[in-house]
DNA sequence: CATAAGGGTTCCACTAGATGGAAGGTCAAG
DNA sequence: CTTGACCTTCCATCTAGTGGAACCCTTATG
């Protein structure tokens, strides 16, 4: 009953391309069959799904290796993923805060222009810092 | 009166190696000293500063471009540009809710983690897919 | 048996937006 | 003359894949 690598593409979601990249880099070592074809075992398949959902979770690919690792060391410390998640999570809620403060100037800026067919436009005014009634950060002379 | 680009780089705060980027890929032209040097004019200085907030506000190098292409077209129309920013500041609103969703997430794997030196760990359970006390999506049977 | 469809394989190129570094030319000061 | 701070170009690297070419394998059908 062997495995190819459609199969576990359907199974887990990811695309094949993505499978054979994984193995690339190493995430998953699946067998051979004589004809050369990837042989993917329960093992690899569970493996992927395992990644997928990490990568979903939006660990980078080195996280996801060390999770992977520590999925598979019986003798592990729990304190060794938490801590892996929870420097994730700080790096998203940073991501988070800057992309707030992106969204405020920018609907600042997207509703304060007329968007008709003159060329005055107080987008273009902040790009180029010239410094119309829509205020930025406070810079007296 | 020549500005090399360590000067240009220092008023726009934009590294030597990105603005020789920014030329590369055709964002300013600047003239040349005839010992080969770079010779910034102080619109292409004021182009760089132009091209260092627009990419602070996360537009990308392509909008960059258009951007600056309207910004010299004397007789744009500012709807073009708004709607580059709308379009942008929806980007953002859809990564925003992304990360919100994957904070939440997070939060609650991290926190339902011990963090101690045993093996037993939400978060590998759920990257597993094994359901534990923690519930994720409802998925019965 | 030939062949066509639908798998599989490898390898190389490309994406975005820079950044690091090597190898070498230029310039001003001491 | 040499030192150090500039400048130049060019190539490689990063993330996480994705697209495509060229080619091999398997199975069903005429």
């Amino acid at each position: 009953m062997t495995m190819n690598i459609k199969d576990v593409s359907t199974r887990t979601g990811l695309p094949a391309k993505t499978i054979r990249y994984y193995e690339d880099i190493g995430l998953i070592r699946p067998d051979r069959q004589a004809n050369g074809y990837r042989d993917f075992s329960d093992t690899d398949c569970h493996k992927l799904a395992f990644l997928s959902r990490a990568r979903t979770l939006g660990f980078s690919i080195e996280d996801c290796r060390t999770l992977l690792g520590l999925y598979e060391d019986e003798a592990r410390a729990s304190a060794d993923v938490r801590q892996i998640a929870a420097h994730h999570l700080d790096q998203i809620d940073k991501r988070l805060t800057e992309l707030l403060e992106l969204r405020d100037t920018l609907q600042r800026l997207v509703s304060s222009c007329a968007g008709d067919n003159r060329p005055d436009c107080p987008i273009l005014n902040d790009l180029a810092n010239v410094r119309t009634s829509t205020k930025r950060s406070s810079a007296g002379s």
